[in-house]
This record gives structure tokens, C-alpha cells and sequence, in this order.
DNA sequence: TTCCTTGCAAACGATTTGCATTGGA
DNA sequence: TCCAATGCAAATCGTTTGCAAGGAA
């Protein structure tokens, strides 16, 4: 998807709850976008120039999260990171490396994903639960740290 | 495992630091090996008679995690959870529910989770990333809420 | 003009820490 | 006796909110 595209879509959605689709959420979008992981507030703080306060920026994930656009991820003592949502970003999983702590996105080849698909339809048939959705968190060592 | 002895599992883990197994400790450690999945503090404080104060059990969950014995859980916003490690509880994975927020635990099947190791493996080659941990998080809704 | 948005500062909730006290070996 | 454990209160950290000012339609 082309980041006009993009756009296009995430000011549609907006519009549709009289919510502006403003030059600070769209820096924010572009941020989270062109990320390899999800990131906190703090992250995206550190990261946008010209600066956007962190009440902006928690009002902003909050608009953004209401209107479908971007999924909170828990993984990490006391922080809440952001993605793009599914329908934007496509669905994947996460490496969380066990040494440096960082979390990055991998997009899981779909015969692979077909199974991890059949393994939760079938856990849940066993445990009498109705899956809506999954996420396969692997820890370990990155590239980088192994 | 019987609780004895698990208390005197945990017990020699303790003493290896020099840390006491004491009462406090021996309920906090009794109260999540009979949960059916990961608690907070204010869960434990909440079901501990006679009282626990909060700050006791904060650091009681640091101490036994330091030591291997819990292990932690970010699943919801800004509340840390805690269950008893893998090597007490045996591995199994969350199920998680959209309506009412439970999250209970799952054991697998060996066979299914056989094919969830082999897939974590796959994974982890494509991604040049060694895998050491993972846990499968399934969103849906449980029987109470279907 | 109307309302949404923004930024600062204050408020909040979960968690951590300082400190004096208690208690087990 | 010695040192870890405990409990209260204060501090901290991430996050949320009240409120007045700014900006787009």
C-alpha cells in the first residue's frame, strides 16, 4: 500500500467520526509506517521532529486506536506500544529479543500461517473458547545479539 | 507436583540467594499455583486473607521472579500479571477473552504443540532469529461469554 | 463562529523505594 | 545478635485529563 493510499483510508475512516485527519496524527501514521516493531509514545517523542508533546501523542494513539487504525501491543513491563492495524499493516508476528529487548515485525510466509491458523482453530475447539485472533510472540536472540 | 513438594522447590531456590521462604511468600506462591491464570498484585491482594499489603507483594513477585519462580505477563494495559514459571506450571498458552477481559490458561496437547515448536523453528530460520521462548496468545470468547 | 485540536500543568493509577520496625535462624 | 522481611508513607513513572489558547471549515 502506497502512503497516499494510506492516507487516503486512515482520513476516510477519521472523517467518518468527525475526527481530523491533522499534520501531527499524519507524522505520527508516518512514523508508525515506515517502524519495523511497535512503538511506545516515549519512542515516537524521541523520534519526531519538529517535537509533539506526549499529550498529543497519547490523544492522538487513543483517536487512532478508536477509530481501527492502529492496535496497542503489551509486551513490556508498564508500556503500551503501538502498530498499525491489521487491515494496513497485514497480519504478522513478533520477535522479541531476550538480550536488547527490541521487538520486530515478521511477516509469516502464508502456508506457515495457514498452520499456525489450523493450531488455534484446533486449541480452541479443545478448550471450548472461540478464537477472533492470535499473536505468536517468539523470544529470542536477534541477528544482531546472538 | 504435589505442593510440598513444590514449596520445597521453591524453598531450595530461595536459600541458594538467601532468601527466606516465608508465610507471606508461601501464600502468594499457594494462591498462583491454584489460579487458572496469571495474577496482579491487586488480583492477590484482593484474594489474600489475612491481608497482603500491596507493597509487600510487589516486592515478594520481584523477589520470585529474580529467583526463576514467577514469571511475568504483559497482557493488559499498564497491569503487570505473574504465574508460576514454566518449570512449576509446565508450558501452555493464554486464552484470552474480548468480552470480560479472563485470561486462562491452556495446556497443550503434546502433539499440537509439537507442531507449535516446529513452527516457532521455521519461523526463526527464515528471520535469522534463535528462538528460546514463545507463547501463543488467543483472542476470542470463552464459553461464559459466546 | 463553531468545534476540533493542541499544549501545558495537574491529576491518576500501577509500581517502587526510604525508613523504622518486626521476626526468624 | 544479625540481617532479611514487613508495612506504611512518600516518591516515581507511564498515562490521562482540565482548561485555556490556537486553527480549520
Amino acid at each position: 500500500m502506497t502512503s497516499q493510499t494510506r492516507d487516503r483510508e486512515v482520513e476516510s475512516r477519521l472523517r467518518a467520526r468527525d475526527v481530523r485527519y491533522t499534520s501531527g496524527r499524519k507524522r505520527v501514521v508516518a512514523a508508525l509506517a515506515s517502524a519495523h516493531g511497535p512503538r511506545s509514545a516515549a519512542e515516537l517523542n524521541a523520534e519526531l521532529l519538529p517535537d509533539v508533546p506526549l499529550s498529543s501523542l497519547y490523544r492522538t494513539l487513543a483517536v487512532l486506536e478508536d477509530a481501527g487504525i492502529v492496535s496497542p501491543h503489551f509486551g513490556a513491563r508498564g508500556v503500551t506500544r503501538y502498530e498499525l492495524a491489521e487491515w494496513l499493516r497485514g497480519h504478522h508476528h513478533h520477535l522479541i529479543c531476550v538480550d536488547c529487548g527490541s521487538v520486530d515485525d515478521v511477516a509469516v510466509p502464508s502456508d506457515l500461517e495457514t498452520e499456525v491458523r489450523r493450531l488455534v482453530d484446533d486449541i480452541g475447539m479443545l478448550a471450548e473458547f472461540a478464537p477472533v485472533n492470535h499473536a505468536l510472540e517468539i523470544e529470542g536472540r536477534c541477528a544482531r545479539c546472538a
